[in-house]
DNA sequence: GATATCGTTCAATACCTATTGAACGTATTA
DNA sequence: TAATACGTTCAATAGGTATTGAACGATATC
């Protein structure tokens, strides 16, 4: 390959992987994704061990994270025992399982204590400490959560469903 | 304060922390936050340092963030030395402000290579390489990724606005 | 059936970054 | 002026997590 082109694509796969180290999951998952992305024939675990100077164990391990978000696929080169690998050109679909992935864990844990926090909130008004101010400053920031948090959910989702369209 | 109360501040408080460590920006940051939104009184660094059992420097630090991002604001006890801070009750200027600052920065870099590819393709170009199949293949991934990009970068700014309008 | 090839697993390690805490500057009080 | 109270800074450290690499199982090849 020309030289400018392995240029450019040396460049991509050092700010992919700094992209995702700073997001949170790892610099070899996005070399990875870069190099197959820039790669015209699929690729092979050891040549992204070669290429990537990085273990066996990380690029399989990492290589099963990108196929659980569709980023990549297995493809099949007869006559050849090994797996390779080639990217999926859909960034929106990629891009909303990932999210969802990684960020969708967290937003159900934070509501889950909102909604047990409401609960708890209802249980002490029943027994009659409405008039305790403590209580109603409380129950005012709660109820303010709730309502950014309706907001963000609503959000959230349209964002989604819009990276998700092509 | 009533003890079941204490509680639910407490697990707020725990669960804030979880969420910001998970976000990358440190468990302090969302701890404090967490017990400045739930408390009735103006908190001062000593007040946070012996409730959550952090170093004075960490939340030096954390508070300073949490104001650069309008989460808390300096307020003033007369009579008294300390600085003591309340938290704005305004999660969508908050969010905008600190996605802002958090994701902003990488998406630059990521635009930058972008751009910086895309020149070279046409200086390239220009030197009569089009017929390079090398060439035609890695300039139709740019243009692909050129397109979600400008696809994402609607989707980002117009969540952004969404979340701040109250 | 023995050997070689390939992918996976997971405990150990290396790396990164949040957190600490001592030292410092500044303002306030005695 | 000395002593105290307060917030900030930053080098050192602790803690968490990505990455390694040796061991393993499975499958193909000799």
């Amino acid at each position: 390959m020309k030289k400018d082109l392995e240029l450019i694509r040396q460049r991509f796969i050092e700010v992919a992987g700094h992209t995702t180290q700073s997001l949170g999951v790892g610099r070899v998952l996005g070399q990875i994704f870069a190099q197959v992305y820039f790669s015209r024939n699929p690729q092979s675990l050891d040549d992204l061990v070669r290429d990537l100077q990085i273990s066996k164990g990380s690029a399989s391990m990492s290589v099963r994270q990108l196929e659980q978000w569709g980023a990549v696929r297995r493809v099949w080169v007869k006559g050849d025992r090994k797996d390779y690998y080639e990217a999926v050109d859909e960034f929106g679909r990629i891009a909303r399982k990932a999210l969802l992935d990684m960020i969708g864990r967290e937003l159900e844990v934070s509501d889950g204590i909102l909604e047990e926090a409401e609960r708890s909130m209802k249980v002490a008004r029943r027994n009659g400490d409405r008039t305790d101010e403590d209580s109603q400053f409380i129950e005012k920031r709660i109820a303010r959560l709730r309502l950014f948090r309706d907001r963000a959910q609503q959000v959230w989702k349209s964002s989604i469903v819009a990276l998700l369209l092509k």
